[in-house]
DNA sequence: TTTAGGG
DNA sequence: CCCTAAA
């Protein structure tokens, strides 16, 4: 799959579906990006792997509704992993079984890459065999049972500080503590400060969050997610940590996207409660990125998020053009050909493990929809802000001024598209108030959501499709131009749709086709279609003579075209050229019934 | 604005 | 996908 996504190492990403229930949807679901070293335990993912996977979600569509189904993932047999590359395989595993696709591998190594100075490395080793090292201290096989008393927190609490001090000064300062657990945990007992101090040690850092039922969750987090999962599985049913007995199909290395839930049979408290839990853990993240005066140090010390490979592209052109400009230190590159020599300089985040749990609030069928996440900085979105988020980062990222004034016309460009979203008030981008806060927002999906759960995976496809037609994301390139950005992969049923459309409008008519056929898919310019046209074309072009599906040297295309639509394309580009033949000579508008029959023969000997 | 074609 | 020339 042609996806850029980026997977440190050589191992398997996985999702795993610990068994939401749908109907609880109180609070979010987050996914933890664990994975499993070598010695079967548990680590915490990278940055680079957190972001690889990240993008994986983004860029693939199909695994986002996938992960968006939290319950019950859905066809989750389908393969998605093209040829066996090997290692390079990202497996999301539900409930019904594997889904799995490929991925570009990413060097272990980065030596191309020296960190950015500004950046916070902060002495961390990216590696992660060395990530953490004492991951399982000793209380490896000592089940924490702390059954309810003050006393059992603070044991743990304990327990942890010397784990903590047989680490690293650095290492500890900057990872949260890891504390190996089976068996039951109650933390039901416990006063909000046992349960603040308990926090604080599983955490690394102080709390000042009242809340119980947020504290529990939280600690129950960090506790799960240090777990060794390559022999156990923790659910979180009701504020309690259960062992799960199905273990990891894989116990070799790989990663394991765990998700921890939270059931929300709790109390529901005010429908912003997961607002101000984010706002509480990451005080420094998106939120602040707008307020002026949070704190300069805080926010150096925040994780920028690295930009995207995307970025990176733009932003060297940039460079290479303004010279003496500072941008991310990172190479270019090309993921599809050179697996091997990715390098990326992404700033370690000193926030800790839970710091990539995140939901990302992502619109389905319309409305805002709670999704998994896995890191805090949305990509997509805010393309204005990014120079906004620049601003605040003077040392790592310098920002040509060229660029702020085309900022401007970015915003503009977007407000056009989605006027009446926010108010323009520059200092503030939308992104940043959208995005988190009012209750409603957080509130009212969720209803839709279960609604959502219902309806048929085909639809929650469609509707995913749907919806993103107000992302349209444009970037400021270095000419003043706006260029659109996000690769966005031709799902199957547009290909279909296209050459529906063909054929039933004729190649050459695409804001015909467009109009028609892909009214609902906005981000589809005509433009669009004739290139994807183009490239079926190329593609059949190519493949038909074998008559095999051997796709011999071309690169599989990120949805691999069936056969049937191949050689479908053929023939009506067949029927096009003998249509637009005679046309040059006749011009009676009688041969669109050519067309029309052509397609359905086409349908009667083909697919659909 | 839309198409076609190159990059 | 993006950009642009032509229509």
């Amino acid at each position: 799959m042609e996806a850029v996504v980026d997977i440190v190492g050589n191992e398997d990403i996985r999702v795993e579906d610990c068994g939401t229930s749908p109907q609880k949807i109180a609070d979010p679901v987050v996914y933890q990006l664990v994975r499993v070293d070598g010695d079967g335990r548990l680590v915490p993912a990278t940055d680079d792997e957190v972001m690889a996977v990240e993008d994986l979600l983004e860029d693939d569509k199909s695994i986002g509704r996938i992960i968006q189904q939290t319950g019950q993932t859905p066809e989750c047999s389908t393969s998605y992993g093209h040829e066996s590359c090997s290692s390079n395989k990202v497996q999301f595993k539900g409930s019904e079984g594997l889904l799995q696709l490929e991925v570009p591998e990413v060097g272990d190594e980065k030596p191309n890459a020296p960190p950015d100075p500004s950046m916070d490395y902060a002495g961390i080793d990216v590696k992660h065999e060395e990530r953490i090292p004492s991951l399982v201290p000793n209380a490896s096989d000592g089940s924490v049972h702390q059954s309810g008393s003050p006393e059992g927190c603070s044991k743990l609490s304990g327990g942890l500080d010397e784990s903590k001090t047989s680490n690293s000064a650095i290492e500890t300062s900057l990872k949260p503590d890891f504390s190996l657990l089976k068996g039951d945990i109650c933390l039901d007992n416990l006063s909000v400060k046992d349960l603040q101090e308990t926090f604080k040690a599983t955490f690394g850092r102080e709390t000042s969050v009242k809340d119980k039922q947020w504290l529990k969750r939280r600690i129950i987090m960090g506790l799960t997610n240090s777990c060794d999962f390559s022999s156990t599985s923790f659910v979180i049913i009701d504020d309690k940590v259960v062992k799960k007995e199905e273990t990891c199909k894989s116990a070799d290395s790989g990663y394991l996207v765990n998700c921890v839930v939270t059931s929300a049979t709790e109390n529901h408290e005010s429908p912003s409660t997961f607002h101000d839990q984010q706002n509480e853990l990451h005080p420094n993240v998106e939120d602040n990125y707008g307020s002026k005066d949070a704190g300069a140090e805080q926010r150096s010390a925040k994780r920028v998020r690295k930009p995207t490979k995307r970025y990176i592209e733009e932003l060297s052109e940039e460079e290479s053009r303004d010279s003496g400009a500072k941008f991310v230190s990172s190479v270019g590159h090309r993921v599809h050909d050179q697996p091997c020599a990715k390098v990326y300089a992404r700033p370690l985040q000193n926030i800790g493990l839970d710091g990539r749990c995140f939901t990302r609030k992502d619109s389905l069928g319309g409305s805002g929809v709670q999704v998994p996440y896995v890191s805090r900085i949305r990509r997509s979105r805010p393309r204005e802000n990014l120079i906004t988020l620049m601003k605040f980062q003077p040392s790592g990222m310098g920002m040509p001024t060229k660029l702020e004034n085309n900022n401007f016309a970015s915003s503009k460009l977007l407000h056009n598209e989605s006027d009446n979203k926010v108010s323009k008030s520059s200092s503030s981008p939308r992104w940043i108030r959208d995005h988190p806060g009012d209750s409603n927002d957080i509130c009212k999906p969720y209803a839709k959501i279960i609604q959502l759960e219902k309806e048929v995976k085909q639809k929650n496809m469609e509707s995913y499709e749907n919806s993103s037609d107000d992302e349209v994301m444009t970037v400021p390139t270095s000419n003043g131009g706006m260029r659109r950005k996000h690769h966005r992969p031709w799902t199957l049923s547009e290909v279909v749709k296209l050459v529906e459309g063909v054929a039933k409008y004729g190649a050459g008519r695409w804001s015909e086709i467009k109009r028609l056929a892909f009214a609902s898919y906005s981000y589809r310019t005509s433009v669009d279609l004739k290139d994807k046209w183009r490239n079926l074309l190329r593609a059949s072009i190519v493949e038909s003579p074998t008559g095999n599906g051997i796709n011999s040297s071309r690169k599989q295309a990120s949805v691999p075209i069936p056969a049937a639509i191949l050689s479908r394309v053929r023939e009506l580009a067949d029927i096009q050229t003998q249509v637009s033949s005679s046309f040059s000579s006749s011009k009676l508008a009688g041969h669109m019934d050519v067309n029309k029959t052509a397609f359905e023969t086409g349908t009667r000997s083909g697919f659909l």
